[in-house]
DNA sequence: TCGAATAGTTACCGACCGGTCACACCTATG
DNA sequence: CATAGGTGTGACCGGTCGGTAACTATTCGA
C-alpha cells in the first residue's frame, strides 16, 4: 500500500501551494503545518525558520522548472526552433492554467528587504532560465539571440503579472501572438529590424 | 512662509513611499502615521481602515500616471508616433530611476485575497493605461495596434518585475531596444509579420 | 469671543505572529 | 526488550498587528 509522504515533503509541497495562494506574508507557519497534517514543532525541526522554508519551496519550484527544460529538449531533439516554439506554447499553457504567476517572481516582489536569503535563490533561478532561453535562441539561428531571449523573458514575466492585475482579458491574452511575432521578426531576414538597430548585413 | 501640507496629504504620500519600500503587508499603520508626523488616531479618522488607505494611495499614484499621459500628448501634439517613442523613452527612464516597479502591479501580486477593494482600483488603472496605449498605436498607424500595445504593455510590466528579480543587469536592460524592435516590426510594411499572423495586404 | 471642527496623546484591546519548551508517543532496529 | 530518533501535543513567550476609547490641545470661522 501507498505510504504517505514523509512529513518534510508534505510541508514543502503544502507550503508551496499556500504561499502561492495567500502570498508568503499572508500565511503563517501554524496554518502550513496544519495543512501538511503535521505540527509546528516538526516543521521547525526540519527548517530552522520560516525564511528557510521559503527558500526551500523556491528551490523546489525551480527544480521542477529545470525538469521542464530537459523535457523540452528531449521532445524536439536537435531542432532548436521547434524547441523555441514549444517553449512559447508551454508558457502560454502554463499562463492559462496557473492563476498565480511565477512563484519566484512573486517572491521577489513581496520580499523587498534586501539581504533576505530568498533573493539568491530567485536570482540564480532567473539567470539560469535566461541562459537556457538565450542558448535556445542562439542555436535557432535568429539574428539577435540576446535581444530576442530578453524580449521573450519580459513578455512572459509581463504576461503573468498582467494577468494578476488585469485578469485573463488583459494584455496577457495576446501573449502567444506577441511571442510569435517577436520570433518572426528576428528570424533569418532581419528586414523590419534594420531601422531600429544596425545589424551588419 | 510655506505652511506644512495637511495631515491627510502627508499620510497619503508617506504611505505611498513606505508601501513601495516595504510592501503593503510589510509596514504597519503606526509606522506610517509616525513617518507622516502625525498619529494613528488621525490616520483612522481620515481612512476607516488600512485597506481604505491602500486604495487611496493607489488612486493617488494612478492620478499621477494620468497626468503623465496628458503631458506626453502635449509635448508632441498631433504626432502619435513621436508620442509612442516618447512613451518608450519615459518608461525606460522610469525603469532606470525607480528601484521598485509599478505600485499597482506590485499590489496586485501582494493582495491575493479576492474581494480586496484595491483590486478594482488596480483593474481600472491598468485598463485605462491599456486603452490609451492602444489608441496611441492606432493613431500612429501601425499594422496591428492591439497586438503592439499589448506587446508593449507586457514588455513594460515584465521589465519592472524582472528588474526586481534579477537586478538591472537582467532582461530589463534591453527593454528599450525590445520596444523599438517591436514598434519597427509593426511599422508600415508588415513584412516579417506575415508568417506569424495573416494580415490582409 | 465663542464654539465647532480638527488634530494630538496615551492607553488599551484581542488577535495573531514566529519561535521555543518539556514531555509523551510511536516505531524500527540492535 | 531496550534504546534511540523522528514525531505529535499543548502550553507558552515577547512582539507586533489593526483598530478603538477617552480626553486634551489647537485652529479657525461666525
Amino acid at each position: 500500500m501507498q505510504a504517505r509522504q514523509a512529513p518534510r515533503d508534505r510541508i514543502v509541497s503544502m507550503a508551496c501551494e499556500l504561499f502561492r495562494q495567500h502570498g508568503i506574508r499572508g500565511i503563517g507557519v501554524d496554518a502550513i503545518a496544519e495543512a501538511a497534517e503535521t505540527n509546528k514543532m516538526t516543521l521547525y525541526r526540519h527548517f530552522g525558520s520560516k525564511d528557510d522554508l521559503v527558500c526551500e519551496t523556491l528551490r523546489y519550484t525551480s527544480e521542477k522548472a529545470a525538469a521542464f527544460w530537459d523535457q523540452l529538449e528531449a521532445s524536439h531533439p536537435n531542432d532548436p526552433m521547434a524547441q523555441l516554439q514549444g517553449w512559447v506554447k508551454a508558457r502560454a499553457q502554463c499562463l492559462a492554467d496557473n492563476k498565480y504567476g511565477c512563484d519566484l517572481a512573486n517572491a521577489a516582489v513581496e520580499l523587498k528587504e534586501q539581504g533576505h536569503p530568498a533573493h539568491v535563490v530567485i536570482e540564480n533561478f532567473k539567470l539560469a532560465q535566461r541562459r537556457r532561453l538565450e542558448k535556445l535562441c542562439r542555436d535557432a539561428g535568429v539574428s539577435e539571440p540576446e535581444l530576442l531571449s530578453d524580449t521573450l523573458s519580459m513578455l512572459m514575466e509581463g504576461a503573468q503579472v498582467s494577468k494578476l492585475a488585469t485578469g485573463s482579458e488583459g494584455p496577457s491574452m495576446r501573449f502567444m501572438r506577441a511571442c510569435e511575432a517577436a520570433i518572426a521578426s528576428f528570424h533569418q531576414p532581419a528586414t523590419a529590424l534594420e531601422t531600429a538597430s544596425q545589424v551588419p548585413a
